[in-house]
RNA sequence: GGGCCGUUAGCUUAGUUGGUAGAGCAGGGGACUCUUAAUCCCAAGGUCGUUGGUUCGAAUCCAACACGGCCCA
């Protein structure tokens, strides 16, 4: 096909014959454009400069060429770059016949350079009185449509430049969500923790219950798999004595793809020794409202929500949120059938049917109270089943010292007092490849490299994960998480 | 996986009871030395997501598929 009656019509054929002739002319395509100044700063510094003024001071500027007015023997055009947007106010006097004439060959999209002296038009838009401008690179295809800009959201999310390029909004989400990460680095590193980096790459997936993306290595002709978690590595770090550790990566989860999930997203694992969940459940609450800070303040709203993130959050046991949502107390409801009958007598159809008792319970909360969980909220004590690296309770072993952060109906984080007896731990693996055999994809499979491991002593922890993803959908009010997230999984 | 909605020019979109598509911006030609959605004049740009079907005739009605969005699982 020919690729100019794909891609805009004679746009694309007209710009490269523009180009053709940029070429015999000169440079199209220049290394450098040194020194220059960055637009936004200038904005600050000619603030005071009155309407009509000319300061005399000599700046370079360069940028994507936004829009362009000519006048006749005047010509605006609008230069973008990262830090803000400036006009060029070209007069045929000050170029001359050729340099001016040559600028009716710049394109929209188009990067420019040009020096001149920083002045205030008569109507009050801070310029640039260019003297001397050049070409930095041609681009050869049309920019979205200047005034309602780049609306399609399937266009945004696979052409993502050009949502970058004409959406400030869009690109102000990156920037915060840069400005957030930094902040819980910071946060962390302030407080001991050693960032390390783990395999992405491993021969046996685990340290959470889901189902994983499989590749294959040539040389060792064996499969590997794209890790779900980071816990059982960081879990050896801590074995290994470096007591406080951290790791923000990418896990891979070979799962569906909705408003809130992405198969690749970005996870925060924490493990600090010596601690129980109680105290990493102080720290999630004070982390949060530290990368809110760093965006803004701690009152948010996200999809229509009004959410005040100030600490310290509520803290309730999942048996206690289930009981005031649905009135059905777990605590007393011990075996699958009466809690199956207790669901159907309170004509919770909503509410799938699950094998087994901790199952049953997750899927109770989660269908009955976890979409209600709009302010910040911490769940605590999880089925055991449901949770194979957390320690029981001391008080019932049905459940486990595990606290899900919830806000906006999203899981945000999840940590327990880790598992560190290496006997209740095999028994808990032993559980799962049951559970696999029962049919159960989720199921975690028998580490026993990690036991080994384990089998060596590992101190008291407390470990916590968390969707980073999520936390800056919440701060920045985006509502999808391919909003996020820069290229988002999409079809085909 | 299910339900609903959507897909028309590079972008943003209009399109009547079914009669072979209109516009704005961008791009082309021209005028214009303070514009900023600049303005004015002229010309051009479309396999209406794909494939079938109904019909004398389909952007329009029907079906399947593709992609996207929202909701549910």
């Amino acid at each position: 096909m020919d690729e100019s009656s794909e891609h805009g019509g004679d746009v694309f054929a007209e710009r490269r014959a523009k180009l053709a002739a940029w070429r015999d002319a000169g440079d199209a395509y220049p290394t450098q454009y040194q020194p220059r100044d960055e637009i936004g700063p200038l904005h600050d510094a000619y603030s005071g400069l009155e309407a009509g003024g000319d300061s005399g001071d000599v700046r370079r500027i360069a940028g994507r060429v936004m829009a362009r007015r000519e006048h006749g023997k005047l010509t605006f055009v609008v230069l973008k770059d990262a830090s803000g947007e400036l006009q060029l106010f070209a007069q045929l006097d000050a170029l001359g016949e050729a340099r001016y004439a040559a600028l009716e060959h710049v394109d929209l999209g188009d990067f420019v350079g040009a020096e001149g002296t920083v002045m205030r038009t008569r109507r009050g838009e801070l310029s640039l009185r260019v003297a001397s401008w050049q070409l930095l690179a041609k681009s050869l295809r049309p920019m979205p449509e200047k005034f309602h800009g780049l609306t399609d959201v399937e266009t945004r999310y696979r052409r993502r430049y050009l949502d970058l390029m004409v959406n400030d909004d869009s690109r102000e989400v990156f920037v915060k969500r840069a400005r957030i990460v930094r902040a819980i680095r910071e946060f962390l590193d302030r407080r001991g923790f050693v960032e390390v980096e783990t395999p992405v790459l491993q021969p046996l997936y685990g340290g959470a219950l889901a189902r994983p993306f499989i590749t294959h290595h040539n040389e060792l002709e064996r499969d590997l798999y794209l890790r779900i978690a980071t816990e059982l590595y960081l879990k050896r770090c801590i074995i290994g004595g470096l007591d406080r550790v951290y790791e923000m990566g990418k896990d891979f989860r070979n799962e569906g793809v909705s408003f809130k999930h992405n198969p690749e997203f970005t996870m925060l694992e924490t493990y600090e020794a010596y601690v129980d969940y109680n105290h990493v459940m102080d720290m999630v609450e004070q982390m949060i409202a530290e990368a809110a800070r760093a965006v803004g303040d701690l009152q948010v709203t996200f999809r229509d929500h009004d959410i005040d993130l100030t600490p310290p959050w509520p803290r309730l046991t999942m048996r206690k949120a289930i009981e005031n949502e649905t009135g059905i107390d777990i605590g007393e409801i011990r075996d699958v059938p009466a809690l199956h009958a207790a669901i159907k007598d309170h004509g919770f159809d909503g509410v799938a049917p699950a094998p087994t008792w901790g199952l049953q319970v997750d899927e109770l909360f989660s269908a009955m109270v976890e979409p209600k969980l709009i302010q910040p909220v911490f769940i605590t004590e999880h089925p055991l089943e449901t949770s194979p690296f957390a320690k029981k309770t001391p008080h019932d072993p049905r459940f486990v010292e595990r606290f899900e952060g919830f806000i906006a109906g999203m899981e945000l984080s999840n940590a327990f007092s880790e598992l560190n007896d290496p006997e209740d731990q095999r028994e808990r693996f032993v559980q799962q490849m049951q559970d696999l055999a029962d049919g159960d994809e989720t199921a975690h499979r028998l580490d026993e490299d990690f036991l080994e491991a384990m089998e060596h002593g590992m101190p008291p922890t407390g470990g916590m994960g968390m969707g980073i993803d999520r936390i800056v959908m919440i701060l920045t009010g985006a509502p999808s998480i391919r909003d996020v997230v820069l290229f988002p999984a999409l079809r085909g």
